[in-house]
DNA sequence: TTTCATGCAAAATGTTTGCACACGA
DNA sequence: TCGTGTGCAAACATTTTGCATGAAA
């Protein structure tokens, strides 16, 4: 995996929690228990997830209603204010993933397992900047997502799933 | 306009109308009254749009319960599958644009205004297949969205507008 | 002890579906 | 005629909101 689109790592001085802390901190927000069991599942292992999944391990974690559904929708959009979520739109629903600690990249998604590949490359940055400076905009970030089908699912016989929005 | 990144057109022996009839026939479905008008509405203007925008459209032009909201929406889904239209997922709904008679091509998405400016750029192109070579993916398309505010909006006092999922 | 956060229930949004009737081939 | 398409209303999935209560600071 080690190559020119591979992943390097980022160095970071604080935990995702002590990030978040100080974030709610600067804003006059305050440090509940919902807000650190969230934090801390979510960063406990580095994959995609949406907010649904998120409630069903929360559930799982720490047993059925210790953290509501509301209160996970709005920390969600808090840990995406504050930079540590990264929020893309997949299939209709707001998929999410981590962003402190973790450098920009891209995604090939595969239509049949849903599954999103991260892989980054210099050269869409400076296609990035290039076509900012044509059109005269102030680029603040971007998205690329190739969809197809990953190597693993190239293999198997071809269930009939439908295709989801990218 | 003309650079670099600029759209060139692309020829199409058939209109839009007809190319749907094809698929229509095609697939043993037929042609009716709402689907010819909807499509004829979706390709009098080369523009970005959503199902409601379009049901808005076709009231105003036709007269309003000409054509249903469920009749939009899948025949707007019957145009996707048709190759006439691609869908996006913008804002947490389902944004669509002319995919037939247009090339391929990405966007700046200016979040002040949600105005979507078309580019194309071959290098995109490469990089797809660069990265997928390298994971034994096979591509069946992408999706390339640089977000960030335009030149009119830049120069525009700045109201406080939510970002909106990319 | 004063906010702010939470949970609940309900609402809002965008999209899909079941069904009886209408209509194209 | 036959089978597909349509509109209507209702269901759905996801996300957001109003409000009374609960808990940080």
């Amino acid at each position: 995996m080690s190559s020119e689109f591979s992943l390097p790592a980022v160095e970071v001085s604080l935990s995702p929690v002590e990030r978040f802390e100080e974030f709610l901190q600067s804003r006059g927000k305050r440090v509940t228990k919902p807000r650190r069991l969230i934090v801390e599942n979510i960063f406990a292992e580095h994959e995609h997830f949406d907010a649904d999944g998120l409630l069903e391990r929360l559930d799982k974690a720490l047993g059925r209603g210790q953290v509501s559904r509301p209160t996970v929708y709005r920390t969600l959009s808090e840990l995406v204010d504050a930079g540590l979520l990264r929020q893309m739109s997949l299939g209709g629903r707001s998929v999410y993933e981590h962003d402190y600690g973790y450098p920009q990249h891209d995604h090939l998604y595969c239509q049949k397992c849903e599954k999103l590949i991260e892989f980054s490359s210099e050269e869409v940055k400076r296609i990035r900047e290039a076509v900012a400076k044509e059109h005269n905009f102030r680029v603040l970030g971007h998205r690329l997502i190739i969809t197809g089908v990953c190597q693993e699912c190239s293999r198997v016989r071809r269930r009939g799933s439908p295709l989801d929005l990218i």
